[in-house]
DNA sequence: TCGAATCCCGAGTAATTTACTCAGGTTTCA
DNA sequence: TGAAACCTGAGTAAATTACTCGGGATTCGA
């Protein structure tokens, strides 16, 4: 009942390319610095969430990702079932329990799964980065990345 | 964002002695039979559920456990959080995330764990064994085990 | 009073999963 | 041509899970 780190990062950085989306494509070394993410891991991320039909991909020089549908269409729920994270509450279906001995919660796990699914899938990536302190985070860490290196926002 | 098998045994387990309420106390033995669990893991488990007061247990011959609550005041939260599955979707304040430096999703994640235990609390064990499937699959139990072992059961 | 039934407890451990890293590609821009 | 980026498969240490084991403490009933 744990939301792991691939999970998080993948929002966060679901969010991130939704903050930055005026800009063509984000590179992911950029979204590593600003939040703080290794780079290798977000790429291993980033082929989940390209696979997963999230993000689209320009390579070379100049490259990087954006999000491939506009973020009213990309939900809580896409972004953690991309990323392998499992939307799962129920019993498994393992040995204890098959189409002749159910388990006694079988049917309740089933339910409630599709429950909190609806309910993650209710979120959207637009009302997600569209917060007060989001927004306040997000101009807090392009300023920060400005301040490090002396590069133009818009490069 | 998983369940754990802890926390489905949990449960489960917890739904059999509300199942059994009218008996005075449920030796942990017939639970395990019935739901199909290594006895040693119950074990480990009710010592959890002990410690967070939702199960008494009267030692000795014929003791066992049975609801410290009437099940109209346990709810699944209740039991996950004693079963020690943290109802946890937070960003876990790890290294890149501090009061300095926030992350993207630390609100976010608060927010929605705080709506998902809500969730969760308001599922009352009543509600859960209430339902007509759980009634008939605990009847085939009571069954299938008096058909095993011939003993009455108001033992 | 003994022994079986039961709860109780701490510790150990194999398997699995997580959270990464690494070493190399390939593609594109300037 | 070379640097900047994406892309890929494989490896691995640490953590977690899902148990087991061995023993002890209580209580009932014969």
């Amino acid at each position: 009942m744990k939301l792991t780190t691939k999970g998080r990062y993948a929002v966060t950085a679901m969010m991130d390319l939704a903050l930055h989306a005026k800009l063509d494509h984000i590179a992911l070394v950029d979204i590593a610095e600003r939040q703080n993410i290794s780079l290798s891991y977000l790429e291993q991320l980033f082929r989940c969430l390209r696979k997963g039909g999230l993000v689209e991909s320009v390579r070379g020089a100049k490259g990087g990702y954006k999000l491939a549908r506009p973020d009213t269409e990309i939900s809580l729920a896409d972004i953690l079932i991309a990323a392998e994270e499992e939307i799962n509450l129920t019993c498994g279906n393992g040995v204890s329990c098959n189409a002749d001995t159910p388990c006694l919660t079988h049917d309740l796990w089933n339910h409630l799964s599709g429950e909190f699914f609806d309910f993650l899938n209710s979120k959207k990536l637009n009302a997600l980065v569209h917060s007060r302190h989001v927004q306040t985070l997000a101009t807090q860490q392009d300023l920060t990345l400005i301040g490090d290196i002396p590069v133009q926002i818009s490069r």
